[in-house]
DNA sequence: GTAGGGTTAG
């Protein structure tokens, strides 16, 4: 069971007691109250016991379900895994020419978010305006979500802006936007305007500033935030607990991470996994396979997640024979399919190992089509310890990778590298040719880091700023 | 005489 989370196990007398008391309202007469039908339908199509099919059995063979029939059922499968089906059971329910309410379109919008459905969402919209429901704070909200998650934060933007009345979600919703857009100013701006307007921040927004920062890596403000949690009594909850331990790990002050985790109370799978990232990330192999461990002695059940971390651990570690293990278990005790990043992870176990061979293998007894991020794992391998030549591992990938995207501008690099690299100077210079007449220039890896307030942005290859000496130094010292 | 809605986690 999630650690802080009370689950109702999907159990078979509860569904077995809605069906009797269903059963129960056709034989008495009681089919025709649309009220109980609605209700039957409410905890058939949301609670953890319930079958949404049956909910969608039900409905359709009402005759005249009420609104909030259709509501229910419309709400449960846009957070379902086939939020497709909310859309269209709408579409149902406008054939039965029943008037959709207030509380229709919020789930709508939730479902085209999920969806990535910008046409379809912006059809709803003008459906929510046609009954005259577009100004209610709760469609509103749905809608920047909406444009949020689709990537049009102008349209977001425009439809807060056009807000008569707002709430702490709108504001929450709008930063969230801009966040998860990496429009990071604007998000600060917000936020400050918020408390100009007089809303008071809460646990939510001090979540999503916090998850900024960490892509940030900008300590200071996340500090502050801290603070101000910390100055305003906000209860340290499951979910900002964890925002804070990921922040500070992602800023690699992994002292505090580890601080916030252990005056936590309650933690749950992501409390944990972003303890385990946040070590193995930053190279403290041990530490994360430590947390790991105490993970399971509380019986938290880990996720896809959390064993992108412990893998992550066990190459930064060279843990080869732990990492197959884990991979193992991941599938036959835990019962979690390895996806794409789970393959790239192994790979790269086996890749800083230098077992190259090994590593290509695994690729290519892959039961997916390995993406090209896969591969390229391999090939930061090779750079490390492969020696090239005409039968290398490190060759193979190449070749691989530029069938796989002959037009990205870093495989041609490579190719020209890897030409330069055997001696071959006017192949290496074609290739560089054929770049330069295609107008392709390959974009500069970016990094940045905040110290003392400042944010310093470095590019990949620029050794011109004043403090890189400081820096090479600096890691010389360390033996990098 | 009838209830339900949103945001967050690699």
């Amino acid at each position: 069971m999630e650690y802080g989370k009370k689950v109702t196990k999907p159990s078979c007398s509860s569904l077995k007691h809605l069906y009797q008391i269903h059963a129960h309202i056709i034989t008495s007469g009681f089919h025709k109250d649309g009220f109980l039908i609605s209700e039957i339908l409410r905890v058939c199509a949301l609670l953890p016991f319930g079958n949404l099919n049956y909910a969608r059995l039900v409905l359709f063979r009402e005759l005249n379900p009420k609104a909030s029939s259709w509501n229910h059922v419309i709400r449960a499968y846009s957070k379902s895994k086939s939020p497709r089906e909310a859309l269209v059971v709408y579409v149902e329910m406008r054939k039965s020419r029943i008037t959709p309410s207030e509380l229709t379109f919020p789930f709508l919008f939730k479902a085209c978010a999920s969806l990535l459905a910008v046409k379809e969402g912006k059809q709803i919209q003008v459906h929510a305006l046609k009954f005259g429901v577009s100004s209610n704070v709760y469609v509103q909200n749905g809608l920047i979500n909406f444009y949020g998650s689709c990537r049009e934060v102008n349209d977001a933007r425009r439809v807060f802006d056009g807000m008569l009345i707002r709430t702490v979600v709108s504001w929450n919703s709008i930063v969230t936007a801009c966040v998860e857009n990496s429009m990071f100013d604007d998000s600060l701006l917000l936020f400050s305007d918020m408390r100009g307007f007089g809303f008071e921040p809460d646990s939510t927004t001090m979540v999503i500033l916090l998850s900024a920062c960490a892509e940030l890596g900008n300590l200071s403000l996340g500090r502050w935030i801290h603070c101000q949690v910390i100055e305003k009594g906000l209860l340290i909850n499951c979910q900002l607990g964890t925002a804070l331990v990921d922040m500070y790990a992602k800023c690699g002050a992994l002292y505090y991470a580890r601080l916030v985790f252990d005056r936590m109370i309650e933690r749950n799978v992501w409390t944990w996994s972003a303890m385990i990232l946040g070590f193995a990330q930053h190279g403290l192999a041990q530490e994360a396979l430590k947390v790991f461990e105490g993970m399971k002695i509380n019986n938290v059940r880990p996720n896809y997640v959390t064993f992108l971390g412990v893998l992550c651990a066990c190459s930064h570690a060279r843990m080869v024979d732990e990492g197959y293990r884990v991979f193992h278990d991941m599938t036959h005790s835990y019962g979690i399919k390895p996806m794409m990043t789970h393959y790239g992870a192994m790979v790269d176990v086996l890749g800083r190992s230098g077992k190259l061979e090994e590593a290509y293998d695994f690729i290519t007894r892959m039961p997916i089509d390995p993406d090209p991020p896969v591969w390229r794992t391999l090939l930061s391998a090779c750079s490390i310890h492969d020696v090239t030549d005409s039968t290398s591992v490190g060759m193979k990938v190449r070749k691989r990778l530029l069938e796989l995207e002959p037009e990205r501008c870093g495989n041609l690099v490579m190719v020209a590298n890897m030409y330069a690299e055997v001696g071959s100077w006017e192949e290496a210079a074609n290739v560089r040719k054929v770049m330069k007449d295609l107008k392709l220039k390959k974009m500069a890896g970016e990094s940045c880091v905040e110290v003392g307030g400042l944010i310093h942005k470095f590019f990949s290859g620029d050794d011109t700023r004043d403090c890189c000496e400081g820096i090479y130094q600096s890691l010389a010292d360390r033996g990098y």
